[in-house]
DNA sequence: AAAAAAC
Protein backbone atom coordinates (compact mmCIF):
# COMPACT_ATOMS: atom_id res chain seq x y z
CA UNK A 1 0.00 0.00 0.00
CA UNK A 2 0.99 3.32 -0.76
CA UNK A 3 1.84 6.01 2.19
CA UNK A 4 -0.77 8.59 0.82
CA UNK A 5 -4.29 8.23 2.39
CA UNK A 6 -6.54 7.29 0.39
CA UNK A 7 -9.12 9.47 -0.35
CA UNK A 8 -11.63 8.76 -3.03
CA UNK A 9 -13.28 5.84 -3.43
CA UNK A 10 -11.75 5.76 -7.33
CA UNK A 11 -8.49 4.94 -5.62
CA UNK A 12 -9.63 1.69 -3.74
CA UNK A 13 -9.80 0.00 -7.16
CA UNK A 14 -12.89 -1.92 -6.47
CA UNK A 15 -14.13 -4.57 -8.60
CA UNK A 16 -16.58 -3.02 -11.41
CA UNK A 17 -19.73 -3.93 -10.08
CA UNK A 18 -18.80 -2.24 -6.76
CA UNK A 19 -17.34 0.75 -8.18
CA UNK A 20 -20.78 1.16 -9.98
CA UNK A 21 -22.89 0.82 -7.16
CA UNK A 22 -20.88 3.39 -5.65
CA UNK A 23 -21.25 6.11 -8.33
CA UNK A 24 -24.69 4.96 -8.50
CA UNK A 25 -24.84 6.54 -4.35
CA UNK A 26 -23.66 9.56 -6.21
CA UNK A 27 -20.66 8.55 -3.15
CA UNK A 28 -17.35 9.84 -4.58
CA UNK A 29 -15.21 11.02 -1.09
CA UNK A 30 -14.68 8.53 1.46
CA UNK A 31 -15.06 9.44 5.27
CA UNK A 32 -12.42 8.90 7.28
CA UNK A 33 -13.46 5.75 9.13
CA UNK A 34 -13.63 4.37 5.35
CA UNK A 35 -10.63 5.29 4.24
CA UNK A 36 -9.09 3.78 7.10
CA UNK A 37 -11.15 0.78 7.17
CA UNK A 38 -12.20 -0.71 3.42
CA UNK A 39 -7.73 -1.09 2.82
CA UNK A 40 -7.27 -3.02 5.94
CA UNK A 41 -10.68 -5.32 5.61
CA UNK A 42 -9.40 -5.83 1.93
CA UNK A 43 -6.34 -7.11 3.65
CA UNK A 44 -8.77 -9.55 5.42
CA UNK A 45 -7.30 -8.20 8.58
CA UNK A 46 -9.68 -8.54 11.83
CA UNK A 47 -10.88 -4.78 13.16
CA UNK A 48 -12.14 -2.58 15.67
CA UNK A 49 -13.24 0.34 14.45
CA UNK A 50 -14.39 3.64 16.48
CA UNK A 51 -15.97 6.33 14.81
CA UNK A 52 -18.51 9.23 14.97
CA UNK A 53 -21.71 8.12 14.61
CA UNK A 54 -23.19 9.46 11.04
CA UNK A 55 -19.96 9.04 9.28
CA UNK A 56 -20.49 6.14 7.26
CA UNK A 57 -19.61 2.83 8.87
CA UNK A 58 -21.94 0.51 6.93
CA UNK A 59 -20.21 1.26 3.50
CA UNK A 60 -17.03 0.86 5.74
CA UNK A 61 -17.59 -2.97 6.25
CA UNK A 62 -20.21 -3.75 3.39
CA UNK A 63 -17.51 -2.57 0.56
CA UNK A 64 -14.65 -4.29 1.22
CA UNK A 65 -16.53 -7.29 2.08
CA UNK A 66 -18.06 -7.62 -1.19
CA UNK A 67 -15.00 -6.69 -2.41
CA UNK A 68 -13.17 -10.23 -0.90
CA UNK A 69 -16.17 -12.13 -1.72
CA UNK A 70 -16.04 -11.43 -5.56
CA UNK A 71 -12.29 -11.85 -5.57
CA UNK A 72 -11.94 -14.93 -3.50
CA UNK A 73 -14.96 -18.06 -4.79
CA UNK A 74 -15.72 -20.30 -2.11
CA UNK A 75 -12.92 -22.99 -2.44
CA UNK A 76 -15.04 -25.28 -0.27
CA UNK A 77 -16.51 -28.18 -1.75
CA UNK A 78 -20.21 -27.72 0.45
CA UNK A 79 -23.00 -28.68 -1.37
CA UNK A 80 -24.56 -25.83 -0.51
CA UNK A 81 -24.49 -23.88 -3.99
CA UNK A 82 -25.01 -20.55 -1.62
CA UNK A 83 -23.76 -21.07 1.53
CA UNK A 84 -23.61 -18.02 3.90
CA UNK A 85 -20.47 -16.37 3.55
CA UNK A 86 -20.90 -12.96 6.02
CA UNK A 87 -22.94 -12.38 8.80
CA UNK A 88 -23.70 -9.10 10.03
CA UNK A 89 -25.42 -8.62 13.30
CA UNK A 90 -27.35 -5.58 14.60
CA UNK A 91 -28.87 -5.09 18.34
CA UNK A 92 -32.53 -3.83 16.75
CA UNK A 93 -34.80 -5.36 14.17
CA UNK A 94 -35.04 -1.79 12.49
CA UNK A 95 -31.06 -1.39 11.90
CA UNK A 96 -31.16 -5.10 10.82
CA UNK A 97 -33.44 -3.97 8.23
CA UNK A 98 -31.67 -0.52 7.30
CA UNK A 99 -28.00 -2.30 6.94
CA UNK A 100 -29.66 -5.09 4.67
CA UNK A 101 -30.94 -2.26 2.35
CA UNK A 102 -27.34 -0.79 2.23
CA UNK A 103 -25.81 -4.25 1.71
CA UNK A 104 -28.61 -5.05 -0.91
CA UNK A 105 -27.28 -1.62 -2.76
CA UNK A 106 -24.10 -2.39 -2.63
CA UNK A 107 -24.27 -5.48 -4.14
CA UNK A 108 -26.91 -4.95 -6.61
CA UNK A 109 -24.48 -5.37 -9.82
CA UNK A 110 -22.99 -8.11 -8.11
CA UNK A 111 -24.22 -12.49 -8.75
CA UNK A 112 -23.74 -11.56 -4.75
CA UNK A 113 -27.28 -12.78 -2.57
CA UNK A 114 -28.18 -11.41 1.19
CA UNK A 115 -30.89 -11.74 3.21
CA UNK A 116 -32.09 -10.33 6.50
CA UNK A 117 -33.93 -12.00 9.55
CA UNK A 118 -35.31 -10.60 12.44
CA UNK A 119 -38.32 -11.23 14.96
CA UNK A 120 -41.53 -10.32 14.74
CA UNK A 121 -42.24 -11.31 11.16
CA UNK A 122 -43.69 -14.23 10.36
CA UNK A 123 -40.80 -17.06 10.00
CA UNK A 124 -41.99 -18.34 6.30
CA UNK A 125 -40.52 -15.76 4.01
CA UNK A 126 -37.60 -15.63 6.02
CA UNK A 127 -36.71 -19.50 5.57
CA UNK A 128 -37.85 -19.77 1.71
CA UNK A 129 -35.04 -17.15 1.27
CA UNK A 130 -32.20 -18.68 3.75
CA UNK A 131 -33.44 -22.25 1.76
CA UNK A 132 -32.86 -20.51 -2.17
CA UNK A 133 -29.29 -19.79 -0.53
CA UNK A 134 -27.59 -16.21 0.50
CA UNK A 135 -23.89 -15.12 0.53
CA UNK A 136 -24.35 -12.19 3.40
CA UNK A 137 -26.45 -12.55 6.46
CA UNK A 138 -28.32 -9.75 8.17
CA UNK A 139 -29.70 -10.89 11.25
CA UNK A 140 -30.97 -9.89 15.13
CA UNK A 141 -29.52 -12.25 18.15
CA UNK A 142 -32.74 -14.06 18.60
CA UNK A 143 -34.49 -14.96 15.43
CA UNK A 144 -31.15 -16.42 14.11
CA UNK A 145 -30.52 -18.63 16.25
CA UNK A 146 -34.03 -19.57 16.06
CA UNK A 147 -33.34 -20.11 11.92
CA UNK A 148 -29.94 -22.19 12.88
CA UNK A 149 -31.78 -24.25 15.50
CA UNK A 150 -34.60 -25.02 12.95
CA UNK A 151 -31.50 -25.86 10.14
CA UNK A 152 -32.68 -23.14 7.91
CA UNK A 153 -29.59 -21.10 8.43
CA UNK A 154 -26.29 -23.12 8.00
CA UNK A 155 -23.18 -21.15 9.13
CA UNK A 156 -20.34 -23.60 9.07
CA UNK A 157 -19.23 -21.77 5.71
CA UNK A 158 -18.77 -18.20 7.05
CA UNK A 159 -15.55 -16.29 6.83
CA UNK A 160 -16.62 -12.78 7.77
CA UNK A 161 -18.19 -11.67 10.87
CA UNK A 162 -19.74 -8.45 11.63
CA UNK A 163 -21.16 -7.02 14.27
CA UNK A 164 -22.33 -3.69 14.20
CA UNK A 165 -22.65 -1.46 17.28
CA UNK A 166 -20.16 -4.00 18.89
CA UNK A 167 -19.85 -2.55 22.07
CA UNK A 168 -24.01 -2.98 22.89
CA UNK A 169 -23.60 -6.55 20.84
CA UNK A 170 -21.11 -7.49 23.59
CA UNK A 171 -23.42 -6.06 26.66
CA UNK A 172 -24.56 -8.45 28.66
CA UNK A 173 -28.31 -8.63 27.65
CA UNK A 174 -27.00 -9.55 24.38
CA UNK A 175 -23.71 -11.73 25.30
CA UNK A 176 -24.83 -15.16 25.74
CA UNK A 177 -27.15 -15.72 22.58
CA UNK A 178 -24.05 -14.12 20.56
CA UNK A 179 -21.80 -16.31 22.28
CA UNK A 180 -24.21 -19.31 21.14
CA UNK A 181 -24.47 -18.14 17.62
CA UNK A 182 -20.42 -17.61 17.23
CA UNK A 183 -19.89 -21.36 18.53
CA UNK A 184 -21.69 -22.15 15.43
CA UNK A 185 -18.96 -20.45 13.17
CA UNK A 186 -15.69 -21.76 12.09
CA UNK A 187 -12.67 -20.71 13.88
CA UNK A 188 -10.93 -19.17 10.94
CA UNK A 189 -12.87 -16.65 10.21
CA UNK A 190 -12.60 -12.56 9.38
CA UNK A 191 -14.05 -10.93 12.77
CA UNK A 192 -14.90 -6.86 12.41
CA UNK A 193 -16.48 -4.83 15.34
CA UNK A 194 -17.61 -1.38 14.74
CA UNK A 195 -19.29 1.28 16.57
CA UNK A 196 -18.97 5.21 18.07
CA UNK A 197 -18.78 4.20 21.48
CA UNK A 198 -16.11 1.97 23.12
CA UNK A 199 -15.84 1.68 27.06
CA UNK A 200 -12.22 0.32 27.82
CA UNK A 201 -14.17 -2.99 29.15
CA UNK A 202 -15.39 -3.39 26.33
CA UNK A 203 -12.60 -3.22 24.43
CA UNK A 204 -10.61 -5.79 26.46
CA UNK A 205 -13.62 -8.05 25.96
CA UNK A 206 -13.76 -7.63 22.29
CA UNK A 207 -10.25 -8.12 22.07
CA UNK A 208 -11.12 -11.82 23.28
CA UNK A 209 -12.93 -12.79 19.75
CA UNK A 210 -10.64 -11.05 17.77
CA UNK A 211 -6.87 -12.30 16.40
CA UNK A 212 -4.35 -9.92 15.82
CA UNK A 213 -6.71 -6.69 15.07
CA UNK A 214 -6.57 -4.13 13.79
CA UNK A 215 -7.50 -1.03 16.10
CA UNK A 216 -9.03 1.90 14.24
CA UNK A 217 -10.03 5.29 16.31
CA UNK A 218 -11.60 7.88 13.77
CA UNK A 219 -11.72 11.03 15.92
CA UNK A 220 -11.61 9.73 19.97
CA UNK A 221 -13.87 7.02 20.84
CA UNK A 222 -17.35 8.50 22.53
CA UNK A 223 -16.80 11.57 20.49
CA UNK A 224 -20.11 13.31 19.66
CA UNK A 225 -20.37 15.02 15.90
CA UNK A 226 -19.13 18.48 16.01
CA UNK A 227 -21.48 20.11 14.08
CA UNK A 228 -24.11 18.83 16.83
CA UNK A 229 -24.92 21.80 19.26
CA UNK A 230 -25.48 20.89 22.48
CA UNK A 231 -27.59 21.91 25.28
CA UNK A 232 -28.70 21.22 28.95
CA UNK A 233 -31.64 22.33 30.29
CA UNK A 234 -32.60 22.73 33.89
CA UNK A 235 -36.16 21.85 33.75
CA UNK A 236 -38.58 20.67 36.59
CA UNK A 237 -39.91 17.39 35.36
CA UNK A 238 -43.77 18.85 35.02
CA UNK A 239 -42.66 21.32 32.68
CA UNK A 240 -40.71 19.41 30.12
CA UNK A 241 -43.60 19.12 27.71
CA UNK A 242 -43.88 22.77 27.42
CA UNK A 243 -40.32 23.13 27.01
CA UNK A 244 -40.28 20.97 24.50
CA UNK A 245 -42.62 23.10 22.75
CA UNK A 246 -40.79 26.26 23.41
CA UNK A 247 -37.69 25.04 22.08
CA UNK A 248 -39.39 23.81 18.65
CA UNK A 249 -41.34 27.13 18.23
CA UNK A 250 -38.58 29.57 19.02
CA UNK A 251 -35.62 27.30 17.26
CA UNK A 252 -37.97 26.92 14.23
CA UNK A 253 -37.70 22.84 14.10
CA UNK A 254 -40.06 20.91 12.89
CA UNK A 255 -39.01 17.40 12.88
CA UNK A 256 -37.18 15.89 15.60
CA UNK A 257 -36.41 12.98 17.60
CA UNK A 258 -38.17 12.66 21.68
CA UNK A 259 -36.05 9.99 23.25
CA UNK A 260 -37.42 8.88 26.48
CA UNK A 261 -36.31 6.06 28.86
CA UNK A 262 -39.21 3.59 29.14
CA UNK A 263 -41.55 2.53 26.87
CA UNK A 264 -44.97 3.60 28.84
CA UNK A 265 -43.55 7.08 29.22
CA UNK A 266 -43.02 6.89 25.29
CA UNK A 267 -46.56 5.98 24.84
CA UNK A 268 -48.02 8.27 27.43
CA UNK A 269 -45.71 11.56 26.08
CA UNK A 270 -46.62 10.43 22.67
CA UNK A 271 -50.39 10.19 23.37
CA UNK A 272 -50.31 13.88 25.20
CA UNK A 273 -48.07 15.26 22.52
CA UNK A 274 -50.45 14.14 19.91
CA UNK A 275 -53.53 15.79 21.97
CA UNK A 276 -51.40 19.07 22.04
CA UNK A 277 -51.41 19.12 18.61
CA UNK A 278 -47.92 18.20 17.29
CA UNK A 279 -47.83 15.65 14.64
CA UNK A 280 -46.15 12.78 16.42
CA UNK A 281 -45.63 8.88 16.34
CA UNK A 282 -44.42 6.51 18.99
CA UNK A 283 -41.55 3.83 18.56
CA UNK A 284 -40.97 1.39 21.24
CA UNK A 285 -40.55 -2.28 21.44
CA UNK A 286 -44.07 -2.97 22.83
CA UNK A 287 -45.27 -2.28 19.47
CA UNK A 288 -46.07 -4.77 16.91
CA UNK A 289 -43.46 -5.37 14.49
CA UNK A 290 -45.57 -4.17 11.77
CA UNK A 291 -46.32 -0.75 14.27
CA UNK A 292 -42.94 -0.33 14.25
CA UNK A 293 -42.33 -0.33 10.58
CA UNK A 294 -44.91 1.69 10.07
CA UNK A 295 -43.68 4.52 12.79
CA UNK A 296 -40.59 5.05 11.60
CA UNK A 297 -41.64 5.18 8.01
CA UNK A 298 -43.93 7.46 8.57
CA UNK A 299 -41.46 9.72 10.19
CA UNK A 300 -38.38 9.24 7.34
CA UNK A 301 -41.78 10.43 5.24
CA UNK A 302 -41.92 13.95 6.95
CA UNK A 303 -45.63 12.95 7.68
CA UNK A 304 -45.12 13.34 11.45
CA UNK A 305 -42.99 15.57 13.09
CA UNK A 306 -41.90 14.05 15.96
CA UNK A 307 -41.00 10.44 16.38
CA UNK A 308 -41.14 9.76 20.33
CA UNK A 309 -39.06 6.55 21.37
CA UNK A 310 -37.01 4.42 23.60
CA UNK A 311 -33.71 3.48 23.08
CA UNK A 312 -34.81 1.14 20.26
CA UNK A 313 -34.19 3.76 18.36
CA UNK A 314 -30.98 5.39 20.12
CA UNK A 315 -28.28 3.71 17.76
CA UNK A 316 -27.42 3.56 13.56
CA UNK A 317 -30.62 4.83 12.74
CA UNK A 318 -29.92 6.98 9.66
CA UNK A 319 -32.88 9.18 8.74
CA UNK A 320 -31.52 12.20 6.10
CA UNK A 321 -31.91 15.79 7.95
CA UNK A 322 -33.33 15.16 11.18
CA UNK A 323 -33.05 18.67 12.76
CA UNK A 324 -33.09 18.25 15.77
CA UNK A 325 -32.69 15.43 19.14
CA UNK A 326 -34.50 15.61 22.38
CA UNK A 327 -33.87 14.14 25.50
CA UNK A 328 -36.82 14.69 27.28
CA UNK A 329 -35.32 12.14 30.00
CA UNK A 330 -31.24 12.06 30.43
CA UNK A 331 -30.50 8.30 29.47
CA UNK A 332 -29.43 5.85 32.18
CA UNK A 333 -26.24 5.16 30.36
CA UNK A 334 -23.87 7.69 28.57
CA UNK A 335 -23.02 6.08 25.86
CA UNK A 336 -26.30 6.06 24.37
CA UNK A 337 -26.23 10.06 24.89
CA UNK A 338 -23.78 10.10 22.41
CA UNK A 339 -25.74 7.66 20.24
CA UNK A 340 -28.83 9.41 20.61
CA UNK A 341 -27.76 12.48 19.65
CA UNK A 342 -25.95 10.64 17.02
CA UNK A 343 -29.28 11.05 14.99
CA UNK A 344 -28.68 14.48 13.92
CA UNK A 345 -26.04 16.09 12.22
CA UNK A 346 -24.93 12.92 10.44
CA UNK A 347 -22.57 13.53 7.48
CA UNK A 348 -21.62 16.60 8.23
CA UNK A 349 -25.13 18.30 8.31
CA UNK A 350 -25.95 20.66 11.45
CA UNK A 351 -28.30 19.52 14.58
CA UNK A 352 -29.41 20.73 17.60
CA UNK A 353 -29.83 18.10 20.82
CA UNK A 354 -31.26 19.34 23.56
CA UNK A 355 -31.54 17.35 26.87
CA UNK A 356 -33.66 18.40 29.57
CA UNK A 357 -32.69 17.71 33.42
CA UNK A 358 -34.16 16.91 36.37
CA UNK A 359 -32.61 17.06 39.42
CA UNK A 360 -32.49 13.81 40.05
CA UNK A 361 -30.40 13.22 37.04
CA UNK A 362 -27.17 15.18 38.40
CA UNK A 363 -25.51 12.17 38.56
CA UNK A 364 -26.25 10.71 34.53
CA UNK A 365 -25.33 14.39 33.57
CA UNK A 366 -22.13 14.07 35.23
CA UNK A 367 -21.15 11.06 33.56
CA UNK A 368 -22.12 12.03 29.98
CA UNK A 369 -19.89 14.93 30.83
CA UNK A 370 -17.02 12.96 31.92
CA UNK A 371 -17.92 10.13 28.84
CA UNK A 372 -18.01 12.78 26.39
CA UNK A 373 -15.15 14.85 27.64
CA UNK A 374 -17.02 18.12 27.43
CA UNK A 375 -18.18 20.70 29.86
CA UNK A 376 -21.65 20.72 30.25
CA UNK A 377 -23.64 24.08 31.42
CA UNK A 378 -26.54 23.48 32.84
CA UNK A 379 -28.74 26.20 31.48
CA UNK A 380 -32.47 27.58 32.91
CA UNK A 381 -35.39 27.79 30.76
CA UNK A 382 -37.22 30.31 30.92
CA UNK A 383 -40.59 30.23 29.44
CA UNK A 384 -41.72 33.08 27.19
CA UNK A 385 -45.28 32.63 28.37
CA UNK A 386 -43.78 33.62 32.29
CA UNK A 387 -42.02 36.70 30.94
CA UNK A 388 -44.08 39.42 31.29
CA UNK A 389 -45.52 38.40 34.12
CA UNK A 390 -41.87 38.29 35.89
CA UNK A 391 -42.03 41.85 34.73
CA UNK A 392 -45.30 43.10 36.44
CA UNK A 393 -43.98 41.33 39.68
CA UNK A 394 -40.56 43.40 39.24
CA UNK A 395 -38.59 39.78 39.87
CA UNK A 396 -36.61 37.51 37.96
CA UNK A 397 -36.92 34.04 39.74
CA UNK A 398 -40.41 33.22 38.43
CA UNK A 399 -41.17 31.21 41.64
CA UNK A 400 -40.10 27.88 40.41
CA UNK A 401 -37.59 25.57 42.30
CA UNK A 402 -33.99 26.67 41.58
CA UNK A 403 -33.26 22.87 40.38
CA UNK A 404 -35.99 20.70 38.64
CA UNK A 405 -36.07 17.99 40.28
CA UNK A 406 -38.72 15.60 41.76
CA UNK A 407 -40.72 16.64 44.99
CA UNK A 408 -38.42 18.58 47.31
CA UNK A 409 -40.12 16.20 49.83
CA UNK A 410 -39.28 12.98 48.07
CA UNK A 411 -35.47 14.26 48.74
CA UNK A 412 -36.17 15.42 52.65
CA UNK A 413 -38.47 11.56 52.92
CA UNK A 414 -41.19 13.38 54.67
CA UNK A 415 -43.77 11.25 54.41
CA UNK A 416 -46.60 12.32 52.06
CA UNK A 417 -50.55 12.62 52.68
CA UNK A 418 -51.60 9.32 50.83
CA UNK A 419 -53.84 10.25 47.58
CA UNK A 420 -57.47 10.32 47.53
CA UNK A 421 -59.08 7.42 46.67
CA UNK A 422 -61.28 8.33 43.48
CA UNK A 423 -64.92 8.32 43.60
CA UNK A 424 -65.52 8.26 39.55
CA UNK A 425 -63.91 6.45 36.87
CA UNK A 426 -61.17 8.84 36.39
CA UNK A 427 -58.86 9.42 33.06
CA UNK A 428 -56.23 6.43 33.80
CA UNK A 429 -53.88 9.07 34.21
CA UNK A 430 -54.82 12.21 34.32
CA UNK A 431 -51.10 14.14 34.00
CA UNK A 432 -50.81 12.82 30.82
CA UNK A 433 -53.91 12.83 29.51
CA UNK A 434 -54.70 16.76 30.12
CA UNK A 435 -53.11 19.11 27.98
CA UNK A 436 -50.56 21.67 29.71
CA UNK A 437 -52.47 24.47 30.87
CA UNK A 438 -50.55 27.64 32.31
CA UNK A 439 -51.62 28.14 35.93
CA UNK A 440 -53.33 31.52 35.96
CA UNK A 441 -51.38 34.52 37.06
CA UNK A 442 -52.53 34.17 40.75
CA UNK A 443 -51.65 30.98 41.36
CA UNK A 444 -48.25 31.57 40.78
CA UNK A 445 -45.70 30.82 43.42
CA UNK A 446 -44.48 33.54 45.72
CA UNK A 447 -41.05 34.48 45.91
CA UNK A 448 -41.19 33.66 49.87
CA UNK A 449 -42.19 29.50 48.82
CA UNK A 450 -39.17 29.90 46.36
CA UNK A 451 -37.05 30.97 48.91
CA UNK A 452 -38.47 28.05 51.41
CA UNK A 453 -37.89 25.19 48.62
CA UNK A 454 -34.58 26.81 47.72
CA UNK A 455 -32.90 27.61 51.46
CA UNK A 456 -33.95 24.02 52.29
CA UNK A 457 -31.35 22.45 49.97
CA UNK A 458 -28.94 25.21 50.40
CA UNK A 459 -28.87 26.90 46.92
CA UNK A 460 -29.66 30.34 45.92
CA UNK A 461 -32.82 30.78 45.58
CA UNK A 462 -31.79 33.72 43.17
CA UNK A 463 -31.27 31.19 39.90
CA UNK A 464 -28.07 32.12 38.06
CA UNK A 465 -28.54 31.68 34.53
CA UNK A 466 -26.48 29.35 33.57
CA UNK A 467 -24.63 26.92 36.44
CA UNK A 468 -22.07 24.14 36.36
CA UNK A 469 -23.44 20.52 36.77
CA UNK A 470 -20.50 19.98 39.93
CA UNK A 471 -21.93 22.87 41.57
CA UNK A 472 -25.49 21.21 41.09
CA UNK A 473 -23.99 17.70 41.69
CA UNK A 474 -22.29 18.55 44.92
CA UNK A 475 -26.10 20.42 46.22
CA UNK A 476 -28.20 17.73 45.23
CA UNK A 477 -26.28 14.56 45.30
CA UNK A 478 -25.45 14.14 49.23
CA UNK A 479 -29.65 14.30 49.95
CA UNK A 480 -30.14 11.96 46.68
CA UNK A 481 -27.72 9.49 47.43
CA UNK A 482 -28.69 9.03 50.90
C1' DA B 1 -33.85 3.28 37.68
C1' DA B 2 -34.67 0.67 31.39
C1' DA B 3 -34.41 -1.14 26.72
C1' DA B 4 -33.26 -4.47 23.45
C1' DA B 5 -33.44 -9.44 21.39
C1' DA B 6 -37.39 -15.39 20.08
C1' DC B 7 -41.81 -17.84 20.18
Amino acid sequence: MSDTPLDSFSQLQLAEPLSRAVADMGYTAMTPIQAQAIPVVLQGRDVMGAAQTGTGKTAAFSLPLLQRMLKHENASTSPARHPVRALVLLPTRELADQVAQAVKSYAKHTNLRSAVVFGGMDMKPQTLELKKGVEILVATPGRLLDHIEAKNAVLNQVEYVVLDEADRMLDIGFLPDLQRILSYLPKQRTTLLFSATFSPEIKRLASSYLQDPVTIEVARSNATASTVEQHFYSVNADDKRRALHQVLKSRGMKQAFVFVNSKLGCARLARSLEKEGLKTTALHGDKSQDERLKALESFKKGEVDLLVCTDVAARGLDIKDVPAVFNFDVPFNAEDYVHRIGRTGRAGASGLAVSFVAGSDARLVADIEKLIKTKIELEAMEFEEDIPKIREQGRINDGRRAWGGDDPRDVLDTPRPAPRPQRHSAPRDPFFDQPYQAPAATEAPTWEASAKHATVRGISANIKPKRKVAALFKAVAPAVTA
